[in-house]
DNA sequence: ATTTGTGCAAATCGTTTGCATCTGA
DNA sequence: TCAGATGCAAACGATTTGCACAAAT
């Protein structure tokens, strides 16, 4: 109970902190999300535990909510399969495993202190974004 | 004339040689695929520049031709953006820029001299079977 | 002739949108 | 109060599927 209440207080000034208004499906998402570890998310994954849990929300929010926390820097999405989106709960900069059969996402930390990468310059000009490798695994 | 003959004529081949009957389609799309350079190509623009060349073909039959060719080992899929599927007439081991405005995708050759990537094993045994690296660019 | 490929339209799947309703400050 | 959030169902866009027809060996 005590540790309930904390994580919820912990959601609300977590979203306050980022602007977004703590409503109470933000809130129930956030302490899902946030709570235990990092994750690697997809929409319909983070709305079936929410119902399971009786929270009351629509797929329709739940996409709403994930693009909301990634805009605001709690979330970052990661592209690795076309059928479908995953957000990451870890925002260090890392990369991933893809298990293509179980479509499970696992983090890699790669050691800087053996692995550099040199890219050459982005013709016209643009800012790298971001970097992102992804380790495909047949299993 | 002789040009055109000749493109025609290494299309057959290039079909025959990994077990794909040469149908009028497969052929005509494999022209195209292959007759000018490395590119990435959606299944969408595959087709529109197949009607206008005036190739009867249906998108149907479109993602038929990639998925076969990618398993004949003729593409390679890559998977960048969450909304599309890319196919890469570049089988050289290589990696992408991606341009996020005009969702353009673009070879990078990265030097292995000044570049090295360790990769921690991957958990429960499985065999990696590609290292994708996107560098998504901001323009 | 027999196998294999193709076209079409309908189905599917993840995701987005429009709009009426509800909620939190 | 009232901007902003939510729910619902319908719309969407990329891809796939089922089945009758056509083409290649």
């Amino acid at each position: 109970m005590e540790r309930k209440k904390r994580t919820y207080t912990e959601s609300v000034e977590k979203l306050r902190n980022v602007g977004l208004k703590p409503t109470r499906q933000r809130i129930a998402l956030a302490n899902i999300l946030f709570s235990k570890g990092f994750r690697h998310i997809k929409a319909e994954d983070l709305y079936n535990e929410a119902i399971s849990e009786n929270i009351k929300v629509s797929l329709a929010t739940i996409y709403n909510c994930l693009h909301q926390f990634t805009e605001a820097g709690l979330l970052r999405e990661i592209k690795i399969d076309s059928t479908c989106s995953y957000f990451d709960t870890n925002l260090e900069p890392h990369h991933h495993y893809y298990f293509e059969k179980s479509k499970r996402v696992e983090d890699i930390i790669i050691d800087y202190k053996t692995s550099t990468i040199t890219l050459p310059e982005p013709p016209q000009g643009g800012k790298i974004r971001t970097i992102d490798i992804v380790a495909r695994v047949d299993a």
